[in-house]
DNA sequence: ACCATAGGTAACTAATAGGTTACCATATAT
DNA sequence: ATATATGGTAACCTATTAGTTACCTATGGT
């Protein structure tokens, strides 16, 4: 179990990747590290698509808790949370360093060359 | 630009972190992990979907690159490759790392406070 | 030679994702 | 007091995903 005990069967996981496999939810994510508290709005403005389109990418990252709000008056002040990032990445470091440091890598240069080997012959 | 300068809007991180977002190819990535080299009906032989879904699993595995395969006889011989995920750890601590240790969970910890303040002023 | 086994395609279906427009609610500014 | 700006809902459309069954191909064992 490379992700935890119960990692790759958990739904916190499935909503943490699902919401990083979107360009325009990434850019949002680089859009709130380099400046936090950005509005609603603000954020939009960075985007060709709707308003609307937006908010839910908003509401993709809010379930996976990777972004918080704070409601102001009429505004909306949204933050990145990196927290559940860290915890996969803190799962996945710890019971799968020994298979990332090394032999890995060599698994994949094997099977390249094995494949090139293929080719040759076949030339 | 958290993710690099091309990284939220780069189409190969749209596959991995997609291809990560089903509990059903994590559960296949254990497995290779585990057990490198199994075959297509090895690792069906894991899930009660039927062996057609897996092998769609597999080829979006394949899409992202998280997955090697060596066709041996009628056999195929299946092994996970990290490196695309490798690129993307590297790149994010790369750019992220000052962001990551330390205020971030601050910012986290004070929207809470200041939620938590607000209800306390509610009730 | 023949049958079983491993793998792969094709065609279909149901649900979800990603986007749109139109409309509504509530703060803020004048 | 009223107009404007910000944020949120609802209803809808299209494309993609995740699964199915049925069928085909090729290798291996007897």
């Amino acid at each position: 179990m490379v992700f935890g005990s119960s990692t790759s069967s958990d739904p916190r996981c499935d909503a943490v990747f699902s919401a990083l496999a979107h360009a325009a939810r990434r850019h949002i994510i680089d859009l709130l590290v380099q400046t936090p508290g950005m509005t609603v709005k603000a954020v939009s403005s960075h985007f060709a698509m709707s308003r609307i389109a937006v908010m839910k990418h908003l509401a993709v990252l809010e379930g996976a808790e990777l972004l918080l709000s704070k409601k102001e008056g009429r505004e909306r002040k949204l933050f990145f949370n990196a927290v559940p990032i860290q915890q996969i990445y803190y799962r996945w470091t710890d019971q799968y360093s020994s298979f990332w440091a090394g032999h890995l890598t060599d698994i994949a240069a094997r099977v390249e060359q094995a494949e090139a080997a293929k080719e040759t012959r076949r030339a």
